[in-house]
DNA sequence: AAAATAGTGTCTTTAAGACAATATATT
DNA sequence: AATATATTGTCTTAAAGACACTATTTT
Protein backbone atom coordinates (compact mmCIF):
# COMPACT_ATOMS: atom_id res chain seq x y z
CA UNK A 1 0.00 0.00 0.00
CA UNK A 2 1.47 3.24 -0.80
CA UNK A 3 2.22 5.50 2.19
CA UNK A 4 0.76 8.54 0.24
CA UNK A 5 -1.55 9.85 1.93
CA UNK A 6 -4.37 12.11 0.18
CA UNK A 7 -7.63 12.25 -2.10
CA UNK A 8 -6.23 10.51 -5.13
CA UNK A 9 -5.15 7.57 -2.90
CA UNK A 10 -8.21 6.64 -1.35
CA UNK A 11 -10.63 4.12 -2.87
CA UNK A 12 -14.07 3.95 -1.23
CA UNK A 13 -15.36 0.88 -3.51
CA UNK A 14 -12.78 -1.60 -1.99
CA UNK A 15 -15.51 -3.37 0.19
CA UNK A 16 -19.23 -4.08 -0.19
CA UNK A 17 -21.51 -1.01 1.02
CA UNK A 18 -25.06 -0.93 2.02
CA UNK A 19 -27.91 -0.86 -0.25
CA UNK A 20 -30.00 1.89 1.34
CA UNK A 21 -30.40 3.98 4.21
CA UNK A 22 -33.95 4.13 4.57
CA UNK A 23 -36.05 5.62 7.93
CA UNK A 24 -39.03 4.36 9.31
CA UNK A 25 -41.62 6.09 11.24
CA UNK A 26 -43.88 5.05 13.45
CA UNK A 27 -46.88 7.36 13.25
CA UNK A 28 -48.65 7.46 17.08
CA UNK A 29 -51.64 9.55 17.19
CA UNK A 30 -54.32 8.94 20.21
CA UNK A 31 -58.18 9.57 18.71
CA UNK A 32 -60.98 9.93 21.09
CA UNK A 33 -64.32 8.93 20.59
CA UNK A 34 -67.45 10.08 22.28
CA UNK A 35 -69.27 7.48 24.05
CA UNK A 36 -72.49 7.38 23.03
CA UNK A 37 -75.72 7.48 25.11
CA UNK A 38 -74.10 9.41 27.82
CA UNK A 39 -73.39 13.54 27.48
CA UNK A 40 -71.00 15.25 28.80
CA UNK A 41 -68.39 12.67 29.74
CA UNK A 42 -64.63 11.63 29.07
CA UNK A 43 -64.42 10.05 25.59
CA UNK A 44 -62.99 6.70 24.88
CA UNK A 45 -59.19 7.52 23.81
CA UNK A 46 -57.25 4.74 21.80
CA UNK A 47 -53.18 4.89 20.76
CA UNK A 48 -53.07 4.36 17.67
CA UNK A 49 -50.28 4.16 14.80
CA UNK A 50 -50.23 4.57 11.00
CA UNK A 51 -49.25 1.59 8.61
CA UNK A 52 -49.50 1.27 4.82
CA UNK A 53 -49.99 -2.12 2.76
CA UNK A 54 -47.27 -2.81 0.48
CA UNK A 55 -48.22 -2.89 -3.12
CA UNK A 56 -44.67 -4.47 -4.35
CA UNK A 57 -42.15 -7.11 -3.53
CA UNK A 58 -40.67 -7.76 -1.30
CA UNK A 59 -44.00 -8.25 1.54
CA UNK A 60 -46.41 -7.54 -0.91
CA UNK A 61 -49.82 -7.23 0.50
CA UNK A 62 -48.42 -6.70 3.72
CA UNK A 63 -48.72 -3.85 6.28
CA UNK A 64 -45.49 -2.04 6.88
CA UNK A 65 -44.70 1.35 8.79
CA UNK A 66 -43.77 4.34 6.32
CA UNK A 67 -40.68 5.27 5.16
CA UNK A 68 -38.42 5.69 1.65
CA UNK A 69 -35.02 5.29 1.47
CA UNK A 70 -33.04 8.34 2.43
CA UNK A 71 -31.33 10.95 -0.29
CA UNK A 72 -27.25 11.41 0.07
CA UNK A 73 -28.58 15.39 0.16
CA UNK A 74 -30.03 15.07 3.33
CA UNK A 75 -30.15 14.30 6.99
CA UNK A 76 -31.78 10.83 8.14
CA UNK A 77 -33.92 13.30 10.30
CA UNK A 78 -34.88 14.90 7.36
CA UNK A 79 -35.92 12.03 5.06
CA UNK A 80 -38.13 11.07 8.09
CA UNK A 81 -39.83 14.35 7.70
CA UNK A 82 -40.10 13.90 4.13
CA UNK A 83 -41.74 10.72 4.36
CA UNK A 84 -44.18 11.99 7.31
CA UNK A 85 -45.03 14.89 5.42
CA UNK A 86 -45.73 12.84 2.20
CA UNK A 87 -47.65 9.83 4.34
CA UNK A 88 -50.24 11.81 6.61
CA UNK A 89 -49.27 15.39 5.07
CA UNK A 90 -48.29 16.58 8.66
CA UNK A 91 -45.44 18.87 9.09
CA UNK A 92 -43.49 20.40 11.88
CA UNK A 93 -44.54 17.59 14.73
CA UNK A 94 -42.90 16.20 17.29
CA UNK A 95 -40.23 13.51 15.44
CA UNK A 96 -37.33 11.55 17.13
CA UNK A 97 -35.11 9.15 16.12
CA UNK A 98 -34.83 5.99 18.76
CA UNK A 99 -32.81 2.78 17.16
CA UNK A 100 -30.94 1.33 14.07
CA UNK A 101 -32.30 -1.62 12.37
CA UNK A 102 -29.36 -3.73 10.85
CA UNK A 103 -29.82 -7.29 11.50
CA UNK A 104 -28.27 -9.16 8.23
CA UNK A 105 -30.43 -10.55 5.70
CA UNK A 106 -33.73 -8.33 7.59
CA UNK A 107 -34.41 -7.34 4.31
CA UNK A 108 -34.59 -9.66 0.92
CA UNK A 109 -33.84 -6.25 -1.16
CA UNK A 110 -29.86 -6.46 0.33
CA UNK A 111 -27.86 -4.46 2.77
CA UNK A 112 -30.47 -2.11 3.75
CA UNK A 113 -29.88 -0.62 7.62
CA UNK A 114 -32.91 1.08 8.61
CA UNK A 115 -33.03 4.51 10.89
CA UNK A 116 -36.36 3.82 13.28
CA UNK A 117 -38.28 7.34 14.28
CA UNK A 118 -41.31 7.94 16.14
CA UNK A 119 -43.66 10.47 15.64
CA UNK A 120 -46.57 11.85 17.58
CA UNK A 121 -48.92 13.78 15.86
CA UNK A 122 -52.11 15.42 17.25
CA UNK A 123 -55.67 13.75 16.12
CA UNK A 124 -56.91 16.98 14.35
CA UNK A 125 -54.07 17.19 12.27
CA UNK A 126 -54.72 13.88 10.71
CA UNK A 127 -58.35 14.01 10.68
CA UNK A 128 -57.77 16.79 7.87
CA UNK A 129 -55.95 13.92 5.50
CA UNK A 130 -58.56 11.40 6.24
CA UNK A 131 -61.14 13.37 4.65
CA UNK A 132 -58.91 14.11 1.97
CA UNK A 133 -58.09 11.23 0.40
CA UNK A 134 -59.30 8.08 2.58
CA UNK A 135 -56.51 5.52 0.80
CA UNK A 136 -57.29 2.03 1.75
CA UNK A 137 -53.57 1.47 1.42
CA UNK A 138 -53.03 3.65 4.43
CA UNK A 139 -54.71 2.98 8.00
CA UNK A 140 -54.85 3.82 11.51
CA UNK A 141 -54.75 0.57 13.73
CA UNK A 142 -54.83 0.31 17.41
CA UNK A 143 -51.52 -0.49 18.33
CA UNK A 144 -52.13 -3.21 20.80
CA UNK A 145 -53.68 -5.17 17.61
CA UNK A 146 -51.24 -3.74 15.01
CA UNK A 147 -48.55 -5.59 17.32
CA UNK A 148 -50.92 -8.64 16.61
CA UNK A 149 -50.25 -8.83 12.85
CA UNK A 150 -47.74 -10.10 11.12
CA UNK A 151 -46.04 -7.13 9.85
CA UNK A 152 -43.26 -6.42 6.86
CA UNK A 153 -39.79 -6.94 7.05
CA UNK A 154 -38.67 -6.69 11.45
CA UNK A 155 -41.82 -3.68 11.85
CA UNK A 156 -43.12 -5.64 14.60
CA UNK A 157 -40.11 -5.35 16.61
CA UNK A 158 -39.76 -1.89 15.65
CA UNK A 159 -43.19 -0.85 16.64
CA UNK A 160 -42.54 -2.79 20.18
CA UNK A 161 -39.24 -0.97 20.76
CA UNK A 162 -41.55 2.58 19.58
CA UNK A 163 -44.24 1.62 22.03
CA UNK A 164 -41.98 1.20 24.95
CA UNK A 165 -39.59 4.27 24.05
CA UNK A 166 -43.06 5.93 24.29
CA UNK A 167 -44.24 4.68 27.39
CA UNK A 168 -40.58 5.45 28.80
CA UNK A 169 -41.05 9.20 27.59
CA UNK A 170 -44.51 9.34 28.70
CA UNK A 171 -43.49 9.15 32.27
CA UNK A 172 -39.99 10.98 32.11
CA UNK A 173 -40.86 14.36 29.43
CA UNK A 174 -44.05 16.69 28.74
CA UNK A 175 -44.60 14.66 25.86
CA UNK A 176 -48.05 14.38 26.52
CA UNK A 177 -48.68 17.98 25.03
CA UNK A 178 -48.18 16.27 21.91
CA UNK A 179 -51.14 14.42 22.24
CA UNK A 180 -53.14 17.43 23.82
CA UNK A 181 -54.91 20.78 22.94
CA UNK A 182 -53.14 23.84 23.86
CA UNK A 183 -55.37 23.90 27.21
CA UNK A 184 -56.13 21.19 28.43
CA UNK A 185 -58.25 19.46 31.60
CA UNK A 186 -56.41 17.29 34.21
CA UNK A 187 -58.67 14.59 33.81
CA UNK A 188 -57.46 14.61 29.69
CA UNK A 189 -53.75 14.85 30.87
CA UNK A 190 -54.12 11.56 32.48
CA UNK A 191 -56.30 10.24 30.20
CA UNK A 192 -54.30 10.49 27.67
CA UNK A 193 -51.24 9.31 30.14
CA UNK A 194 -52.97 6.23 31.08
CA UNK A 195 -54.04 5.78 27.45
CA UNK A 196 -50.05 5.15 26.71
CA UNK A 197 -49.21 3.87 29.87
CA UNK A 198 -52.31 1.18 30.86
CA UNK A 199 -50.40 0.76 34.19
CA UNK A 200 -50.21 4.10 35.19
CA UNK A 201 -52.31 5.30 38.12
CA UNK A 202 -52.49 7.58 40.44
CA UNK A 203 -54.70 8.44 43.45
CA UNK A 204 -53.98 11.93 43.86
CA UNK A 205 -52.70 13.27 40.49
CA UNK A 206 -54.48 16.42 40.91
CA UNK A 207 -52.78 17.52 43.67
CA UNK A 208 -49.48 16.49 43.02
CA UNK A 209 -49.16 17.72 39.51
CA UNK A 210 -50.83 20.76 41.04
CA UNK A 211 -49.10 21.74 44.27
CA UNK A 212 -45.57 19.13 44.34
CA UNK A 213 -42.55 22.06 45.21
CA UNK A 214 -40.12 20.03 43.10
CA UNK A 215 -42.56 19.52 40.00
CA UNK A 216 -45.02 22.70 40.20
CA UNK A 217 -43.75 24.64 37.02
CA UNK A 218 -44.54 21.25 34.51
CA UNK A 219 -48.30 22.79 33.94
CA UNK A 220 -50.32 25.98 34.85
CA UNK A 221 -53.51 27.39 35.06
CA UNK A 222 -54.65 29.06 31.93
CA UNK A 223 -56.32 32.81 32.58
CA UNK A 224 -58.08 34.93 30.54
CA UNK A 225 -56.64 39.01 30.24
CA UNK A 226 -58.30 39.76 33.24
CA UNK A 227 -56.62 37.18 35.30
CA UNK A 228 -59.65 34.87 35.23
CA UNK A 229 -59.38 31.72 36.08
CA UNK A 230 -60.47 29.60 32.66
CA UNK A 231 -62.45 26.83 32.77
CA UNK A 232 -64.21 24.64 30.63
CA UNK A 233 -67.32 21.77 30.82
CA UNK A 234 -66.89 20.05 27.74
CA UNK A 235 -66.18 16.75 29.65
CA UNK A 236 -68.13 17.22 32.76
CA UNK A 237 -71.24 18.92 34.70
CA UNK A 238 -69.08 20.64 37.23
CA UNK A 239 -66.39 22.54 35.25
CA UNK A 240 -63.01 21.99 34.79
CA UNK A 241 -60.14 24.34 35.23
CA UNK A 242 -57.64 24.59 32.39
CA UNK A 243 -54.07 24.33 32.32
CA UNK A 244 -51.51 24.54 29.38
CA UNK A 245 -47.41 23.06 29.54
CA UNK A 246 -45.25 25.49 30.23
CA UNK A 247 -41.63 25.42 28.84
CA UNK A 248 -40.04 23.95 32.31
CA UNK A 249 -38.95 20.92 32.02
CA UNK A 250 -38.05 18.32 35.27
CA UNK A 251 -34.40 16.76 36.26
CA UNK A 252 -35.30 13.63 37.38
CA UNK A 253 -32.32 12.04 39.16
CA UNK A 254 -32.72 8.67 41.48
CA UNK A 255 -29.84 10.01 43.50
CA UNK A 256 -31.96 13.22 44.95
CA UNK B 1 -43.50 -0.16 -15.03
CA UNK B 2 -44.34 -4.09 -14.67
CA UNK B 3 -47.05 -4.92 -12.42
CA UNK B 4 -44.87 -8.14 -11.68
CA UNK B 5 -44.21 -8.14 -7.95
CA UNK B 6 -41.41 -10.12 -7.19
CA UNK B 7 -37.73 -10.49 -6.91
CA UNK B 8 -36.58 -10.81 -10.61
CA UNK B 9 -38.48 -7.63 -11.05
CA UNK B 10 -36.54 -5.51 -8.09
CA UNK B 11 -33.68 -3.40 -8.72
CA UNK B 12 -31.85 -2.33 -6.04
CA UNK B 13 -29.07 -0.24 -7.99
CA UNK B 14 -31.12 2.49 -9.76
CA UNK B 15 -30.56 5.03 -6.75
CA UNK B 16 -27.12 5.88 -5.59
CA UNK B 17 -26.68 4.02 -2.46
CA UNK B 18 -24.41 4.91 0.72
CA UNK B 19 -20.62 4.47 0.67
CA UNK B 20 -20.75 2.76 4.34
CA UNK B 21 -22.04 2.44 7.49
CA UNK B 22 -19.29 2.82 10.31
CA UNK B 23 -19.87 2.22 13.89
CA UNK B 24 -18.07 5.50 15.95
CA UNK B 25 -17.34 4.77 19.80
CA UNK B 26 -16.77 7.13 22.71
CA UNK B 27 -15.13 4.97 25.08
CA UNK B 28 -15.02 6.32 28.63
CA UNK B 29 -13.32 5.74 31.34
CA UNK B 30 -12.67 7.14 34.84
CA UNK B 31 -8.83 7.46 35.91
CA UNK B 32 -7.94 7.52 39.48
CA UNK B 33 -4.77 9.18 40.49
CA UNK B 34 -3.70 8.89 44.43
CA UNK B 35 -3.61 12.25 45.82
CA UNK B 36 0.71 13.05 47.03
CA UNK B 37 1.98 13.95 50.20
CA UNK B 38 -1.69 12.63 51.79
CA UNK B 39 -2.38 9.30 52.62
CA UNK B 40 -5.94 7.67 53.65
CA UNK B 41 -8.08 10.36 51.12
CA UNK B 42 -9.84 10.02 48.14
CA UNK B 43 -8.39 10.07 44.87
CA UNK B 44 -8.26 12.37 42.21
CA UNK B 45 -10.60 10.97 39.26
CA UNK B 46 -11.31 12.71 35.76
CA UNK B 47 -13.34 11.43 33.05
CA UNK B 48 -11.48 10.30 30.19
CA UNK B 49 -12.23 9.73 26.49
CA UNK B 50 -10.44 7.48 24.05
CA UNK B 51 -8.99 8.98 21.21
CA UNK B 52 -6.75 7.80 18.23
CA UNK B 53 -4.62 9.53 15.99
CA UNK B 54 -5.33 8.87 12.08
CA UNK B 55 -3.09 7.71 9.57
CA UNK B 56 -4.01 8.68 6.45
CA UNK B 57 -6.39 10.74 4.92
CA UNK B 58 -8.91 12.29 5.48
CA UNK B 59 -7.83 14.07 8.72
CA UNK B 60 -4.17 12.50 8.61
CA UNK B 61 -2.44 13.57 11.87
CA UNK B 62 -5.92 14.56 13.80
CA UNK B 63 -7.18 12.85 16.52
CA UNK B 64 -10.57 11.24 15.78
CA UNK B 65 -12.89 8.46 17.83
CA UNK B 66 -11.99 4.86 17.18
CA UNK B 67 -14.47 3.23 14.72
CA UNK B 68 -14.37 1.43 11.95
CA UNK B 69 -16.68 -0.24 8.57
CA UNK B 70 -19.68 -2.31 9.13
CA UNK B 71 -19.63 -5.31 7.37
CA UNK B 72 -22.86 -7.21 6.21
CA UNK B 73 -22.58 -9.99 8.02
CA UNK B 74 -22.43 -8.11 11.31
CA UNK B 75 -25.11 -5.83 13.08
CA UNK B 76 -24.16 -2.57 13.62
CA UNK B 77 -23.75 -3.20 17.14
CA UNK B 78 -21.33 -6.07 16.48
CA UNK B 79 -19.57 -4.26 14.37
CA UNK B 80 -19.02 -1.64 17.49
CA UNK B 81 -18.32 -4.22 20.15
CA UNK B 82 -15.75 -5.72 17.13
CA UNK B 83 -14.20 -2.30 16.96
CA UNK B 84 -13.79 -1.92 20.82
CA UNK B 85 -12.38 -5.00 21.31
CA UNK B 86 -9.47 -4.03 19.09
CA UNK B 87 -8.97 -0.90 19.98
CA UNK B 88 -8.47 -1.98 23.53
CA UNK B 89 -8.69 -5.77 24.38
CA UNK B 90 -12.13 -5.31 26.01
CA UNK B 91 -15.29 -7.29 25.69
CA UNK B 92 -18.48 -7.52 27.66
CA UNK B 93 -18.58 -4.24 28.74
CA UNK B 94 -21.81 -1.82 29.04
CA UNK B 95 -21.68 -0.30 25.64
CA UNK B 96 -25.11 1.38 24.13
CA UNK B 97 -26.01 3.25 21.12
CA UNK B 98 -27.12 6.89 21.27
CA UNK B 99 -26.78 8.58 17.37
CA UNK B 100 -26.62 8.51 13.84
CA UNK B 101 -24.68 11.22 12.34
CA UNK B 102 -25.39 11.75 8.65
CA UNK B 103 -25.20 15.15 7.71
CA UNK B 104 -24.12 15.56 4.01
CA UNK B 105 -20.32 16.09 3.56
CA UNK B 106 -19.53 15.13 6.99
CA UNK B 107 -16.89 12.93 5.52
CA UNK B 108 -14.86 13.50 2.32
CA UNK B 109 -14.64 9.98 1.58
CA UNK B 110 -18.52 9.96 0.02
CA UNK B 111 -21.87 9.29 1.48
CA UNK B 112 -20.92 7.63 4.88
CA UNK B 113 -23.98 6.96 7.74
CA UNK B 114 -22.20 6.80 11.32
CA UNK B 115 -23.79 5.12 13.99
CA UNK B 116 -22.38 6.68 17.11
CA UNK B 117 -21.95 4.46 20.63
CA UNK B 118 -20.65 4.81 23.57
CA UNK B 119 -19.05 2.67 26.09
CA UNK B 120 -18.63 2.45 29.73
CA UNK B 121 -15.03 1.13 30.67
CA UNK B 122 -13.68 0.66 34.29
CA UNK B 123 -10.21 1.72 34.53
CA UNK B 124 -8.74 -1.59 36.01
CA UNK B 125 -9.84 -3.23 32.20
CA UNK B 126 -7.72 -0.80 30.42
CA UNK B 127 -4.88 -0.73 32.56
CA UNK B 128 -3.95 -4.21 31.12
CA UNK B 129 -3.98 -2.55 27.66
CA UNK B 130 -2.08 0.66 28.94
CA UNK B 131 0.96 -1.68 30.18
CA UNK B 132 0.48 -4.51 26.97
CA UNK B 133 1.12 -2.04 23.77
CA UNK B 134 1.07 1.68 24.96
CA UNK B 135 1.16 3.43 21.28
CA UNK B 136 1.50 6.99 20.89
CA UNK B 137 -1.44 7.07 18.76
CA UNK B 138 -4.10 5.40 20.87
CA UNK B 139 -4.45 7.65 23.67
CA UNK B 140 -6.95 8.84 26.71
CA UNK B 141 -7.87 12.31 27.03
CA UNK B 142 -9.37 14.45 29.89
CA UNK B 143 -13.28 14.85 27.90
CA UNK B 144 -13.02 18.31 28.76
CA UNK B 145 -9.41 18.94 26.92
CA UNK B 146 -10.67 16.73 24.49
CA UNK B 147 -13.70 18.98 23.83
CA UNK B 148 -11.37 21.68 23.10
CA UNK B 149 -9.25 19.79 20.91
CA UNK B 150 -10.01 20.10 16.64
CA UNK B 151 -11.24 16.32 16.12
CA UNK B 152 -11.78 14.86 12.67
CA UNK B 153 -15.00 14.83 11.14
CA UNK B 154 -17.59 16.13 13.56
CA UNK B 155 -16.30 13.76 16.06
CA UNK B 156 -16.56 16.99 18.76
CA UNK B 157 -20.09 16.95 18.33
CA UNK B 158 -20.36 13.14 18.68
CA UNK B 159 -18.30 13.73 21.64
CA UNK B 160 -20.59 16.54 23.39
CA UNK B 161 -23.60 14.31 22.39
CA UNK B 162 -22.27 11.69 24.14
CA UNK B 163 -21.24 13.62 27.39
CA UNK B 164 -24.95 14.86 27.30
CA UNK B 165 -25.82 11.56 27.32
CA UNK B 166 -24.11 9.87 29.76
CA UNK B 167 -24.68 13.10 32.51
CA UNK B 168 -28.43 12.53 31.90
CA UNK B 169 -28.35 8.54 32.16
CA UNK B 170 -26.04 9.23 35.07
CA UNK B 171 -28.42 10.65 37.48
CA UNK B 172 -31.34 8.30 35.69
CA UNK B 173 -30.10 4.80 35.64
CA UNK B 174 -27.46 2.66 37.68
CA UNK B 175 -24.47 2.87 35.34
CA UNK B 176 -22.43 4.35 38.32
CA UNK B 177 -21.37 1.03 38.49
CA UNK B 178 -19.23 0.68 35.45
CA UNK B 179 -17.33 3.07 36.48
CA UNK B 180 -16.80 1.45 40.54
CA UNK B 181 -15.27 -2.29 41.56
CA UNK B 182 -18.10 -4.70 42.71
CA UNK B 183 -18.09 -3.22 46.33
CA UNK B 184 -17.46 0.64 46.85
CA UNK B 185 -18.17 3.04 49.62
CA UNK B 186 -20.96 5.91 49.40
CA UNK B 187 -18.02 8.46 49.02
CA UNK B 188 -16.82 6.75 45.54
CA UNK B 189 -19.92 6.58 44.57
CA UNK B 190 -20.56 10.24 45.31
CA UNK B 191 -17.31 11.13 43.26
CA UNK B 192 -17.91 9.32 40.16
CA UNK B 193 -21.05 10.53 39.80
CA UNK B 194 -19.38 14.23 40.51
CA UNK B 195 -16.28 13.24 38.29
CA UNK B 196 -19.41 13.06 35.37
CA UNK B 197 -22.01 15.70 36.76
CA UNK B 198 -19.76 18.28 37.88
CA UNK B 199 -23.06 19.98 39.28
CA UNK B 200 -23.85 17.24 40.99
CA UNK B 201 -24.55 18.05 44.80
CA UNK B 202 -26.54 16.43 47.54
CA UNK B 203 -25.94 17.39 51.44
CA UNK B 204 -27.57 14.04 52.93
CA UNK B 205 -26.71 11.93 50.22
CA UNK B 206 -26.29 8.50 52.50
CA UNK B 207 -28.70 9.06 54.37
CA UNK B 208 -31.34 9.38 50.94
CA UNK B 209 -29.54 6.74 49.29
CA UNK B 210 -29.74 4.14 52.01
CA UNK B 211 -33.15 4.77 53.58
CA UNK B 212 -35.59 6.10 51.53
CA UNK B 213 -37.99 4.13 50.57
CA UNK B 214 -38.87 4.69 47.24
CA UNK B 215 -35.26 4.35 45.98
CA UNK B 216 -33.86 2.08 48.89
CA UNK B 217 -33.23 -0.88 47.22
CA UNK B 218 -30.66 0.39 44.39
CA UNK B 219 -27.99 -0.84 46.49
CA UNK B 220 -27.58 -2.96 49.47
CA UNK B 221 -25.08 -3.16 52.32
CA UNK B 222 -22.43 -5.64 51.87
CA UNK B 223 -21.94 -8.40 54.19
CA UNK B 224 -19.98 -11.74 54.61
CA UNK B 225 -20.98 -15.26 55.12
CA UNK B 226 -21.36 -14.47 59.00
CA UNK B 227 -23.78 -11.78 57.95
CA UNK B 228 -21.06 -8.91 59.65
CA UNK B 229 -21.02 -5.87 57.59
CA UNK B 230 -18.23 -5.60 55.80
CA UNK B 231 -16.12 -2.61 55.46
CA UNK B 232 -13.11 -0.36 54.20
CA UNK B 233 -11.02 2.13 55.73
CA UNK B 234 -8.88 2.33 51.79
CA UNK B 235 -9.60 6.34 51.39
CA UNK B 236 -10.48 7.20 55.19
CA UNK B 237 -8.95 6.58 58.70
CA UNK B 238 -12.15 5.60 60.22
CA UNK B 239 -13.42 2.33 58.01
CA UNK B 240 -16.52 3.11 55.63
CA UNK B 241 -19.56 0.52 54.64
CA UNK B 242 -18.96 -1.55 51.79
CA UNK B 243 -22.16 -0.72 49.63
CA UNK B 244 -23.19 -2.75 46.01
CA UNK B 245 -25.73 -2.66 43.43
CA UNK B 246 -28.71 -4.51 43.14
CA UNK B 247 -30.29 -5.49 40.16
CA UNK B 248 -33.29 -2.83 41.17
CA UNK B 249 -33.79 -0.58 38.43
CA UNK B 250 -35.87 2.66 39.67
CA UNK B 251 -38.64 3.34 37.46
CA UNK B 252 -38.78 7.78 37.09
CA UNK B 253 -41.87 9.89 36.42
CA UNK B 254 -42.58 13.34 36.84
CA UNK B 255 -46.34 12.53 37.21
CA UNK B 256 -46.11 10.50 40.97
C1' DA C 1 -3.74 16.89 68.91
C1' DA C 2 -4.63 17.41 64.07
C1' DA C 3 -6.28 15.43 59.95
C1' DA C 4 -9.42 13.18 57.07
C1' DT C 5 -13.36 10.87 56.12
C1' DA C 6 -17.75 8.52 58.03
C1' DG C 7 -21.78 8.87 59.96
C1' DT C 8 -25.83 10.50 63.44
C1' DG C 9 -29.19 13.85 65.86
C1' DT C 10 -32.52 17.00 65.55
C1' DC C 11 -35.68 20.13 63.90
C1' DT C 12 -38.67 22.24 60.37
C1' DT C 13 -41.04 22.03 56.22
C1' DT C 14 -42.89 19.54 52.40
C1' DA C 15 -44.79 15.66 50.15
C1' DA C 16 -46.97 10.97 49.80
C1' DG C 17 -50.77 8.08 50.56
C1' DA C 18 -55.37 6.90 51.59
C1' DC C 19 -60.29 8.04 51.55
C1' DA C 20 -64.11 10.44 52.80
C1' DA C 21 -66.60 14.41 51.81
C1' DT C 22 -68.24 18.27 49.24
C1' DA C 23 -69.04 21.11 44.81
C1' DT C 24 -71.27 22.06 40.45
C1' DA C 25 -73.86 21.78 36.48
C1' DT C 26 -76.72 18.52 33.49
C1' DT C 27 -80.19 15.34 32.51
C1' DA D 1 -83.06 13.59 42.42
C1' DA D 2 -79.67 11.06 40.15
C1' DT D 3 -75.44 11.48 37.53
C1' DA D 4 -70.80 12.43 36.31
C1' DT D 5 -66.81 14.63 36.90
C1' DA D 6 -64.04 18.09 39.78
C1' DT D 7 -62.08 19.33 43.81
C1' DT D 8 -61.08 19.86 48.87
C1' DG D 9 -60.51 18.12 53.88
C1' DT D 10 -58.20 15.53 56.98
C1' DC D 11 -55.12 12.54 59.00
C1' DT D 12 -50.95 9.65 59.13
C1' DT D 13 -46.57 8.58 57.66
C1' DA D 14 -42.43 9.43 54.84
C1' DA D 15 -39.05 12.32 52.92
C1' DA D 16 -36.47 16.73 52.02
C1' DG D 17 -33.50 20.17 53.63
C1' DA D 18 -30.35 22.31 56.67
C1' DC D 19 -26.59 22.04 59.90
C1' DA D 20 -24.47 21.01 63.97
C1' DC D 21 -22.50 17.28 66.15
C1' DT D 22 -20.10 12.81 67.14
C1' DA D 23 -17.08 8.68 65.64
C1' DT D 24 -12.92 6.36 64.15
C1' DT D 25 -8.36 5.67 62.90
C1' DT D 26 -3.86 7.39 61.20
C1' DT D 27 -0.16 10.64 61.22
Amino acid sequence: MSSVDNESNYSASKYRTPDGAPADIVIFTITSTERHGVKKSLPIRELQVLLIQRKSWPFAGQWALPGGFSHETETIEESARRELKEETGVDGVHIEYFNVYSTPQRDPRGWIISHAFFALVNETLLEKRRAADDAADVRLFNVEEALKMELAFDHRIILQDALNKIREKMLTTTIAKEFLPEQFTISELYQVIQTVCPDFEEQNFIRKITSTQSRKGIIEEVKDDKGNALQSNKYSQRSAQLYCFTDFIPQLSIYT
